[in-house]
RNA sequence: GCGGAUGUAGCUCAGUUGGUUAGAGCACCUGGUUGUGGUCCAGGGGGUCGCGGGUUCAAAUCCCGUCAUUCGCCCCA
């Protein structure tokens, strides 16, 4: 055991979990740009109110998880710790509001500093996609379908479950708020030390409370339903008609509170059973307010983000390093004509392994180690024919081929 | 941040109520094979028993602390 340990929460993608890793990425990417969404990238790092403001300033990840530091001049930085706000940054920053709408998919590291826990790091990554210019409840019905393509390329549609909620807009937040805290209020001090403070600071998270007498005190509590405006109703009703339309299954939840503040209307998360208590595997919203908040124009947006590790475990697709072919000179002139043999058959696009050193024997032992398909030996007797020997090594199988069109006849080992 | 469990070789794990030089399987290296891998046989390397302290004639084993992992809470992806 090294003492030499990676930072707490972070982990080593070595290649069989980059392998996994990057399939997640690369399946949700030709997901997302079936509709229409472009990969774009915004740095790990902004500037701490671009999270603070817009996050809630109550929100855990704001109070207690965000990566900051001070930057040599003296500016207060945060390593993001979820890339929406980033995205609406960037989309202040380049002017992008006129070229509404746009459809951005991402993919990279988060942080935040929580208790680790299996699926849940203090580096994690993850995939999302935004939906921006868009006031409309099909805007919504669009993320969320993607959301459920990209689970179906997965192949994990099946064991996780759509949960559907809204939050309503502003004006439907605030009366139903004004309900909320007066009716909590009465069992002030029967709630939890936790949900105490929430009454104050974030009373709709208590709904989302697992503590058993809040839980009991919440199931009389006003409905948000009954304090929906006319047009926060509409658009929800807009929202379940399309998922309706296109076959997708959800579940109605009204505890579903997201964590951070700036969402509004649809709130929305796959979830899954097989995870322990790491449930959430995709979770997005509408998030109307937040460029403007941030000072932007006022934009409407929709998205949800993924956890790619949570997503890979989910996953858990068998996927197997690629098999290279081996090359085997045997001697040293052998060893000679070999190297520049190696280099035309990598641009011809082969994978080619080729050990340094070590007699016929290590050699084969190596090519078999790595799982190549075939070994190509050459020697004294090749170089002289201008023939390699080729050998299957699934088979056992062993054929000359022409030294100067090798790339040919290799073809059945690509 | 809080509570429980775990921590012995690269990996998976044994290690009896404390008792000599801490073991196995897999993996790795060498040889049996001079131009042929996988199988087989023989041999070999690798561990401050997570770390620090304490109890004891003696600690992988008991006690305390600490770090890490893990499960749950909180919260989330």
């Amino acid at each position: 055991m090294s003492k030499l340990q990676p930072i707490r929460g972070t982990h080593d993608l070595l290649p069989e979990a980059m392998r996994q890793h990057r399939h997640v990425v690369d399946t949700a990417a030709t997901v997302a740009g079936r509709y229409g969404y472009d990969a774009m990238a915004t740095p790990v790092f902004e500037a701490t109110e671009v999270f603070a403001r817009t996050l809630g300033e109550t929100s855990d990840v704001v109070t207690k998880e965000m990566y900051s530091f001070e930057s040599k001049g003296g500016d207060s930085i945060t390593l993001r710790p979820e890339n929406t706000a980033g995205v609406a940054r960037a989309v202040i920053s380049n002017g992008l509001q006129q070229s509404l709408p746009l459809r951005y998919f991402y993919a990279g590291p988060m942080f935040r500093h929580e208790r680790p826990q299996k699926g849940r790091q203090r580096q994690f990554h993850q995939i999302g996609i935004e939906l921006i210019g868009i006031a409309h409840p099909l805007g919504d019905v669009e993320t969320i379908a993607a959301g459920a393509a990209v689970l179906d390329a997965l192949g994990v549609r099946d064991r996780t479950l759509l949960e559907l909620n809204t939050l309503g807009d502003t004006e439907s937040r605030d009366a139903y708020r004004g309900r909320l805290v007066g009716y909590l209020d009465r069992f002030r001090d029967d709630l939890s030390e936790d949900s105490r403070r929430r009454l104050d600071l974030n009373p709709l998270r208590i709904l989302d409370s697992k503590s058993p007498r809040d839980r009991e005190i919440v199931a009389d509590a006003p409905v948000f339903g009954d304090s929906l405006t006319d047009g926060a109703r509409a658009w929800f009703d807009a929202v379940k008609a399309g998922l309706d339309a296109i076959g997708i299954a959800y579940t109605l939840n009204e505890r579903l509170v997201r964590g951070l503040d700036y969402y509004c209307h649809s709130a929305f998360e796959f979830t899954t059973e097989a995870l322990g208590a790491q449930g959430a595997v995709i979770a997005g919203g509408r998030y109307d307010g937040l460029i403007g908040r941030m000072g932007g124009p006022d934009t409407p947006g929709v998205g949800w983000a993924g956890g790619i590790e949570r997503l890979a475990l989910l996953a858990d697709a068998d996927l197997p390093a690629p098999r290279p072919l081996a090359l085997v000179p045997i001697g040293e002139a052998a060893e000679a004509a070999t190297l520049p043999l190696a280099e035309r058959l990598r641009a011809a696009g082969y994978r080619i392994d080729m050990a340094f050193g070590g007699n016929v024997k290590k050699r084969m032992k190596r090519a078999d180690r790595v799982r190549a398909r075939a070994a190509v030996l050459v020697g004294d007797d090749e170089l002289a024919a201008g023939a390699a020997t080729v050998r299957d090594l699934d088979s056992g199988e062993q054929s000359t081929a022409p030294l100067d069109s090798l790339a040919e006849a290799l073809a059945p080992f690509r």
